[in-house]
RNA sequence: AGCGGGCUGGUGGAACGGUUACCACGCGUGGCUCAUAACCACGAGAACCUGGUUCAACUCCAGGGCCCGCAACCA
């Protein structure tokens, strides 16, 4: 739940991807939601920042790379590309699109290193692991076949690999994230991830490994500072990418000073795969380096794809360009949102998509705006006042401070479902003069209402219906022909 | 092994210690003709198993079954 209501600031996230691959439709998941609550927060008069980007420094980048026998540089390039470009189609509403391979970003991790080492945090150690010359990686036993290879390279023995890296004394803030979390001023929504993330916390921390050896990154990836033997963790690195957008290392930058070093909300929109990296290591790397804490994690669940994990390897990965190419960017927009719970796992199955286009959107939303568009043709309604103020739509904006997508656009969808009811038993093609008069100026307003509160989830459909019924009204093509299949 | 989540009509979801168990899709019947074979009304159809707590359990507890996720780079 997003406190600090009639709050006059925001800066809102997403998580950047590693571009290992291309982007799916659990990326698409994300940039939607968090769409919403920005666009929502403009709407309503926050000066909103939101912020997205793509992770270009993992290690697992490099390794896409080269199996495509691609420059590192090029590939990062051009897959970064196709993550900006989603975001264009699907009308993502961000100000700002940050790579971690940019310069600013790879000077505010050096600082913040330096910033963490300078506060003790930072030390050398000996780690031990068992290490796969084929895949270049380390893996924990759990992870090996009964024979203690790799899936990879059966047939391969890994090896016991010693090296030093540097860690983050983690542990010292075991106390103190614990109060952050259990007090609430790090506010971790929906509940289970809370509660998930404080039992790891309790579970006692143990420091981190916060560099690799650049032997085995070959490079990618940022240095430490003053040891170019070893690259920075990726997850240390990445995070880092919150504030070096914002101006960081460079304190006094007006968007740092705007949207991070004030008491506004900073709210982080990720997957409950990260939350570990988002709600312990983050805010204690942030707390050892003296700056300001986010305020708000809003936490999504997984998407399946037609009942299977959604696997960048394997080839079940759903294109949502190709799909909003299809169907079009908003009902796209609108099944993520409508069809799915905020917090929990759900099932993307392009057969409810069909279904939920035609019954939500075709029959219900475009079928209804094509009645009062044709019932009103060549009329002029004048406009009713204000629409979207917080006393109005109690319900809608209660839903949406609690990041419930689906419970804002039900709202919606049940006031749409009313003006059927009104035009069935009122009948209006069967009037005229001010009785139909009447019956025009309370669909119309009515219409124009829901647009407005549409518009952070349909912002191309919102401004459609705005435009159709501005001025003289006249009849427009359908907003969503009906699909056949 | 460990940690976590789940199991509600045909499908996808919701709520709740007491409701005729809610919503949407789909399905059936009737109505309407402004509208995109759309819309409106009515209807049929459901709690994984076993035990316990309780005046009362879908809801809480215990055991079992099945599914799923995590485990040093997954949104």
């Amino acid at each position: 739940m997003l406190r600090f209501s009639g709050m006059s600031r925001l800066y809102i996230t997403t998580t950047i991807p590693y571009v290992n691959g291309d982007p799916h439709i659990g990326h698409a998941l994300e940039f939607v939601q968090a769409d919403v609550l920005a666009r929502y927060h403009r709407a309503l008069g926050t000066e909103t920042y939101f912020l997205t980007g793509t992770d270009d420094n993992a290690m697992k980048n490099a390794q896409a790379a080269e199996k495509e026998g691609l420059d590192v540089r090029e590939f990062v390039d051009r897959n970064s590309e196709k993550f900006r470009k989603l975001g264009d189609v699907l009308h993502i509403s961000f100000d700002q699109f940050i790579r971690t391979s940019e310069d600013r970003h790879r000077e505010g991790v050096g600082a913040f290193w330096q910033a963490v080492e300078k506060n003790g945090d930072i030390y050398k150690k000996k780690y031990r692991g068992l290490y796969c010359g084929g895949c270049e990686l380390f893996y924990s036993p759990e992870e090996l076949n009964e024979k203690g290879e790799c899936a990879e390279h059966p047939g391969r023995a890994l090896e016991e690999v010693e090296e030093e890296n540097y860690f983050f004394r983690l542990s010292k803030y075991q106390s103190w994230l614990e109060k952050l979390v259990e007090s609430g001023q790090l506010a971790l929504t929906p509940k289970v991830r809370r509660n998930e993330v404080l039992a790891f916390i309790k579970r006692e921390l143990k420091d981190f490994s916060i560099s690799r050896s650049a032997r085995r990154t070959k490079g990618w990836g940022i240095p430490v500072p003053n040891d170019p033997s070893q690259t920075i963790y990726v997850w240390f690195d990445a995070l880092i990418n919150y504030i070096t957008a914002l101006g960081y290392p460079d304190q006094k930058s007006p968007l740092y000073q705007t949207f991070w070093e004030g008491k506004s909300p900073k709210l982080h929109v990720l997957g409950k795969g990260v939350s570990r990296f988002h709600a312990v290591y983050w805010p204690a790397m942030l707390q050892s380096a003296g700056l300001p804490l986010p305020s708000e994690e809003f936490i999504h669940g997984y998407l399946t794809v037609e009942g299977e994990k959604i696997s960048k390897t394997a080839g079940n990965v759903v294109d949502p360009a190709a799909i909003a190419r299809e169907y079009g960017p908003e009902p796209l927009r609108y099944y993520l949102l409508a069809k799915f719970s905020p917090f929990e796992d759900g099932d993307f199955s392009e057969l409810r998509l069909k279904e939920t286009y035609n019954a939500d959107l075709a029959n219900g939303l475009g079928n209804l705006v094509s009645r009062i568009a044709k019932l009103a043709e060549g009329e002029e309604v004048k406009n009713q006042g204000g629409s979207l103020n917080q006393e109005n739509f109690k319900a809608y904006h209660r839903a949406l401070k609690d990041f419930r997508f689906e419970e804002a656009l039900r709202f919606i969808w049940v006031r749409l479902s009313k003006l059927d009811k009104y035009i069935d038993t009122q009948k209006p093609w069967k009037k005229s003069g001010k009785f139909l008069g009447k019956d025009l100026r309370h669909l119309v307003s009515e219409i124009r209402i829901l647009a407005d509160l549409l518009e952070p989830f349909l912002p191309k459909t919102a401004e459609k219906i705005k435009r159709q019924f501005r001025g003289k009204i006249t009849p427009a093509p359908p907003l969503f022909p009906r699909l056949r299949f």
